[in-house]
DNA sequence: CCTGGCCTTCCGGTGAACGGAAGCTAACGG
DNA sequence: CCGTTAGCTTCCGTTCACCGGAAGGCCAGG
């Protein structure tokens, strides 16, 4: 920065985005000072920042002058290709599979340690589960988590088990040597299932959504409750929609390969 | 700026709000030198507050080395009231709505002089339609659009027919007094209707969802063949399911009010 | 080997950014 | 009515982060 910077180092852009940052699912709604405090940010850096931010609509302020991420921000995180491109392809695919089943869908991407929830479909008759849209849950604990991580590269599997593993419930699988003997389980199966490992009461299956190179971006899985025992009945299902969606999500990339960049507006 | 900025008066915010500007639905997949070029900055410039988006990961970049929109991006844009409140508080109902009628359903909220389409359910039954979760449709020649503009404030009307209306078919009510008309006689109906106004085949009914004081922030509304003329008789399902969604809105707001802030993790 | 397109790094001058302090507004209580 | 508190907004002199032309790298195509 310049002028009487206390923490220097630190640029603007950071600091722009460090504002963004304060706000997560907890904190959707904050005002200017909570913001700042939250940011690490003097009250009037951050006025002033806040100020641009508000301009450009990446931030709204409600009645009562407390901001919020505004519509531009949505829209332009719209852009990103787990929205445009998985989100978009795997959408009918998954409305088949909750009418044919009336059961809770999800689909997920692994980012980091997490399973990340893209997209969720669930009716007034399936269990409530704790999902939600943009949600990051663990990977040992769900059955989406469990597909992503049975499938990755070896060395990444290592490494997430070398980290405490928080328990959810009495049947989480919180132990080193038993979560490698269920992942190598589910490899051998295709499948990932879990019995009330994250929620009491829930049972979930799912599948890896193949990628043609190296390990899978995306899972796909049912949730139901546990007394119902049927959802290995639907893992032919879901495993059919998790190729449709691979075979379409590879045809669309190629589309992309040839023309490299085909920009009609310039 | 500081240094020997060429333009200036254009802050660091501003700049690094329009790398993220650059992207657009037909454009969601940039090259550094179109980023810049789109973004109006050198392309030094570009570089270096490019690479401090991708370090807070709003910007990914593939194995081409060009730039998309990042997950943390899309993540924060999902703590936007439109998303957490109004697309969470609506889904349940649209899936009602889909179950009973297996047609395109839609909601939107109004934008500036655009309707903002929300969120979308369609089957493979369903016509296909142009809209897309993030589009940007007209509000005098939609559905969802009509039952906006209708309901808004007399000034607003007055203001959006002042401007050129866009003809999409040969049914569009691209006439300024023909709009009036139409508008007069959706207040009196309560809901709005088009035909083969926006796409040819395409028939839609979509209502306000009201709010407790003036304009209504949303609207719903189906999209079918125009062959199938029962769509109608879906008129009153669509606005229970409105007042239903407006009901559990407020609800939402009131639980804010009293607590003013209420911040577990602080 | 040369050429063209694109990405990345370097570096010195300078004006945009910083943030403490003061002013402002609103709500509450005595 | 006025003192107090809490939060937001504005002001302004100092200074260092930012700017972007230029040069260097890299790759593919001729």
């Amino acid at each position: 920065m310049a002028g009487n910077s206390s923490e220097s180092g630190r640029t603007v852009a950071a600091r722009t985005l460090a504002l963004l940052g304060a706000f997560d699912v907890a904190h959707p709604r904050l005002s200017l000072s909570e913001m700042a405090r939250r940011a690490g940010l003097p009250l009037a850096t951050a006025h002033r920042l806040a100020g641009e931010l508000e301009a450009w609509r990446a931030l709204d302020r409600d009645e009562q002058g407390c901001y919020r991420i505004g519509l531009r921000l949505w829209e332009t995180g719209l852009l990103a290709p787990v929205s445009s491109s998985l989100r978009e392809v795997a959408l009918p695919f998954m409305q088949d599979l909750y009418e044919a089943s009336r059961e809770n869908i999800h689909l997920a991407v692994r980012d980091g340690f997490d399973a990340l929830y893209v997209e969720k479909l669930s009716g007034h008759s399936s269990v409530p589960v704790i999902s939600r849209i943009g949600a990051r849950l663990p990977l040992h604990a769900t059955g989406v988590g469990k597909a992503l991580l049975a499938f990755a590269e070896p060395a990444f599997i290592r490494a997430y088990c070398e980290r405490p593993l928080p328990r959810y419930t009495r049947y989480t699988i919180a132990e080193r040597g038993r979560l490698y003997r269920e992942l190598a389980r589910t490899q051998e199966r295709g499948h990932a299932e879990t019995n009330e490992e994250m929620t009491l009461g829930s049972t979930s299956v799912a599948v890896p959504i193949p990628h043609t190179s190296g390990a899978p971006t995306a899972s796909l899985g049912f949730v139901a409750h546990s007394h119902r025992s049927e959802l290995t009945g639907l893992v032919p299902a879901l495993r059919a929609a998790a190729e449709g969606i691979a075979r379409r999500l590879n045809e669309s990339a190629d589309d992309r390969a040839p023309g490299l960049v085909h920009d009609p507006s310039v």
